[in-house]
DNA sequence: CAGTGGTCTAGACCACCAA
DNA sequence: TGGTGGTCTAGACCACTGT
């Protein structure tokens, strides 16, 4: 009375659960279709909705469903792919659908953790210009650029907020930029950043720090937090051949 | 009856947890110390135990969490920064602790998924070598290398697993490679995968998808799954600073 | 063995959305 | 209003670890 017989029990039954449902969904759904209420799912398989949901979160992190409250559960478009390096400040880019949107733009003392990743003494003056990536109408990640205010000496001194936002970004153009070093790590939102990005806090994010070089100097960080459920971050390098066929990688193995 | 009073309650409980957690971890804990356990912790916040775990999933999935079967949930240690680029194919790299060890090497037709990632046509005899990152003793990451049979001519007929999985690397480590382009994305470890590194399955993970690039075709494809708990991807460029402050990116903010 | 985290259940209520 | 996913509870049992 009770559980079905699997593949010896050995593996848990939400793990066994999501493999069933990824081969369903791949054979008998397309994207965009929703799939039937949590609560028929699970008196379908016989487990608990507690159970069945644990399924759908993996089946979530990994980019395949969509959630939504009220409406029901999707399976989800295939992840954009999001180029990372290709100078991002300027106003190159507006092609291709990406765009950037500027939100915020603050000049103010650096904290201490801050001051430690610019190279730079606690308490000097640091711009910090945060805004939005759009790519093709959707929000996909957020980013906070750091600049230490020594470094741009030429930037007029506006009060406007969008207009020092705009000095900031020109004038760091301006720079000649002779390296980027980069990191991905994981990470989830938090409330701010979360509402920024449409999402409930706690949203699984891939946070990329880079830091910008002049004369062997730091000369701006950039902190940018990509949704990990929709993006999927390309580095296009030296001479690469860019065949992007956009096959999961899971696919693959 | 019965909930206490917290913010105005718009967010939800094991979010707040979580950040109280957070705070707590931070002032009064170390790396490597142990939390009191679950049943306490519920009991003293006053929550369900499934609650409270809600919350450490949070934190786990941030990499400050490791939870032990048997022993307890116990504070992380900060990520360990992995250097993703540094021509990994071959001996270099043994410096600085990150060491590959050889599990695998078959030769097979090409499904699929594969060909198209490749750019051949399906059914083509293709190497593939299935390898472990060890960077400190730890299991970091698997890797598969996926390499065209007819992109190495010169690779002797040798039927010893081992001997092949070395002809494939040296051979490859000759051909010029004049490009790489990657991807990261978030993904999740199946069975087989996590068992290598060592995690129960469902363990997310970044996975990074690299092609090599000579003379303006794909010579390889590699899919490597690093842990997304202890990792940290790292990039580093044309002439970077590599100032590398292991400052934790959710700092910053 | 006792103690830990991992899994699973059955049920309740809430927040949101569409009609 | 009725249906959806999101949160929370109280309790049970299992799998693993150390002594």
């Amino acid at each position: 009375m009770g559980q079905g017989t699997l593949t010896a029990v050995a593996e848990p039954k939400y793990w066994h659960l999501r493999t069933v449902l990824l081969r369903t969904m791949d054979a008998e759904f397309s994207t965009g279709q929703v799939l039937p209420n949590e609560r028929e799912l699970s008196a379908r398989f016989g487990v608990a909705r507690a159970t069945l949901r644990q399924a759908l979160d993996q089946l979530e992190l990994e980019g395949r469903l969509v959630r939504r409250r009220g409406i029901g559960t999707l399976v989800a478009a295939p992840r954009v792919g999001v180029p990372v390096n290709d100078r991002e400040s300027g106003r190159a880019g507006a092609a291709r659908g990406s765009e950037w949107k500027v939100v915020d733009c603050t000049t103010a003392a650096a904290s201490a953790a801050l001051s430690r990743t610019l190279g730079i003494a606690e308490g000097e003056q640091v711009h910090t210009v945060r805004r939005l990536r759009i790519t093709q109408g959707v929000t996909v990640a957020t980013e906070s650029l750091h600049v230490p205010a020594a470094a741009l000496p030429h930037l007029a001194v506006v009060v406007d907020e969008s207009d020092r936002a705009r000095g900031v970004l020109r004038q760091l153009d301006r720079l000649s930029i002779d390296g980027e070093s980069r990191s991905v790590e994981l990470g989830v939102a938090e409330t701010g950043e979360a509402a920024l990005l449409e999402r409930p806090p706690g949203t699984p994010v891939l946070v990329v720090t880079t830091q910008y070089a002049t004369a062997g100097r730091l000369a701006a960080v950039a902190v940018s937090t990509y949704r990990a459920d929709t993006c999927k971050l390309t580095f296009g390098e030296s001479g690469a051949v860019q065949v992007a066929t956009a096959v999961p990688a899971t696919a693959v193995s």
